[in-house]
DNA sequence: AAAGCACCCTGTACGC
DNA sequence: TGCGTACAGGGTGCTT
């Protein structure tokens, strides 16, 4: 599933590829993929428009256009972007699709129909209840731990709220966990000072690595990179899908639990909960 | 504030 | 073989 690494990589490339470019024509082939939901507006609104830049917040990958438009896409589960040459005729789950004066088009797959195109002249507004950045100046260790010290829910459905911090999914939270020796129960307000602090910097970690690697394909999944190409970074994977192997720290049997209807992937021996689930003693 | 659940979808894996 | 069902996932919105 696209999380920070993947989007990052994403727009990297379509940097590259799709700047001073002109969106030609528009084909909206399910209407629902599209924010406003009106397919011949949507269409009608990007004609002849160039794109500035391209960049990310948090899992939104975002196409700067000349005019104050941005496109703001949400991959979701299954959503792929392609820079494609117009022979290209696959189009299996391709939702939307845009032409572009060099000949080339922008595809958007998207097997499972979550993913969205969101084309505002006010980014701020779906931007704006987003967490801060994980990879930014902004986000200390000091801040972190100030912000775990407010909240008492569990520390793994708190790192996947998108208003808490922006840009981590599942697979980056079990990893993150498991690198800063965390249990994925933990009561956010009790870890230690100690602990906030490495898990801050097993975040950042594990984040960098990724989009060093193009980010994580799975098997029998989607993600690819704006050039067809998979991310590097599955075989990197210590912790997530990885149940029933061996954790390559401790040797201990990798488990599967659900968290808030999520699948958790954890050490037992190296994450433990006897440091705490309730409040903090003493 | 926290937690649970339904919803949006489809492909795959499973039981019968 | 083939049908039905459970499940995976991110995010939003609702309820408790």
């Amino acid at each position: 599933m696209p999380e920070l690494p993947e989007v990052e990589t994403l727009a990297r490339g379509l940097q590259a590829t799709l700047m001073g470019r002109t969106i030609v024509e528009t084909r909206v082939l399910w209407p629902r993929s599209v924010i406003p939901p009106d397919p011949a507006a949507f269409a009608r609104r990007l004609a002849g428009q160039t794109v500035a830049s391209v960049g990310r917040r948090g899992k939104w990958l975002m196409i700067a256009l000349g005019s104050s438009d941005v496109l703001l896409i949400h991959l979701r589960m299954s959503g792929r972007l392609l820079v494609e040459s117009e022979q290209c005729l696959d189009t299996r789950h391709l939702r939307v699709l845009f032409l572009l004066d060099d000949g080339q088009r922008l595809s958007f797959f998207d097997q499972r129909k979550f993913g969205r195109l969101h084309l505002t002249d006010d980014p701020a507004q779906v931007l704006g209840a987003l967490g801060p950045e994980p990879l930014s100046d902004e986000f200390t260790a000091e801040r972190f731990e100030e912000m775990l010290r407010q909240r008492s829910g569990r520390i793994k459905p708190l790192l996947l709220n998108q208003r808490f911090l922006a840009g981590l999914g599942n697979i980056y939270t079990d990893e993150a966990l498991w690198q800063a020796h965390i249990h994925p129960l933990r009561q956010a307000n009790t870890l230690t000072v100690t602990e906030a602090h490495q898990l801050h910097r097993a975040i950042q970690a594990v984040l960098q690595a990724a989009i060093a690697s193009g980010g994580t394909t799975l098997q029998d999944e989607a993600y690819q990179q704006a050039d067809g190409q998979a991310g590097e970074f599955a075989s990197k994977l210590v912790v997530y899908g990885r149940d029933g192997q061996t954790c390559p720290r401790c040797g201990q049997a990798i488990e599967r639990i659900t968290v808030a209807q999520r699948g958790t992937h954890f050490c037992p021996q190296c994450q433990s909960l006897a440091q705490g689930l309730g409040p903090a003693q003493g």
